[in-house]
DNA sequence: CTGGATCCGACATGATACTG
DNA sequence: CAGTATCATGTCGGATCCAG
């Protein structure tokens, strides 16, 4: 491998309690980011993750349909999110023993959930895009 | 500037009526993941920017008090990412007039809510990770 | 069709020195 | 104290060639 297959040295547990409360200290979860919540964040951001969750979590797909869909990938990539996202669980990879290689992909339930929770960064950002893009004018107007 | 700032060439709008239907096209919201959402995720995904916006949700905090709580930062990534989260309107940044130079830095309305929101991925997280590990662990494993 | 292996450029981050 | 400027480096993503 080359790039982000972090081999995630080791991480301390046993606090996964879960976490409702509103008011909890930020170190509770925040400092031990080299642990579990960038590992994900770390998938979740990459420039394709998203892209290929969203489309597996309507139907399984062939990796050339995959590839047709997103138009802009290269295969490298797309071989390397899956690759990322079959290790954490998010992805299963089946691979029908057929004379022209056939491979599908869908979301693990795993998977889904994850989608779900990614869906309200999403609506998020539709929801305040316009009050960042002022912001954005704003600062880079006061700027000059 | 050097590195973040991209300067967004131009996104498309119009479209951006009030999304909150669940049983959307991924097309609707993701192939444009140049434009908003990517912007937004690029931004939560940084390294350190997670950790800044929980850090002064908590409480407004001055420069070298971020600089001390973080401690791995680096001035320069403190200094990069204070800036990125200030033009995009989630962090407000006050210079204080005195002799030795004196600069809070506190979340915005807007940055609060987007606290909230990156809160579900956290506990996400948090809730998922013993699978994660698990879904690791196994296909390293077997990758032997 | 479904990848694996390489080379390479772009960008993000870190280290260090300097300044108002 | 609160940065800015510069240089070094690691990683990400793209292009290309090769293979089962």
């Amino acid at each position: 491998m080359e790039e982000g297959t972090s081999k995630s040295p080791g991480y301390r547990e046993g606090t996964g309690s879960s976490v409702d409360d509103e008011d909890l200290d930020p170190f509770q979860w925040d400092t031990r980011e080299d642990c579990e919540v960038r590992q994900i964040l770390d998938r979740v951001a990459g420039k394709w993750s998203l892209l290929v969750i969203a489309l597996l979590d309507r139907r399984r797909l062939r990796f050339t349909e995959l590839r047709r869909e997103i138009d802009g990938i290269s295969q490298r990539m797309l071989t390397v999110t899956l690759r990322q996202l079959e290790r954490d669980g998010l992805v299963r990879r089946t691979v029908h023993p057929v004379v022209p290689p056939r491979v599908d992909y869908e979301l693990t339930s795993l998977g889904r959930t994850l989608h779900t929770t990614i869906r309200a960064l999403v609506t998020w950002t539709e929801e305040h895009q316009t009050e960042v893009a002022a912001a954005r004018a704003a600062y880079d107007a006061a700027e000059r």
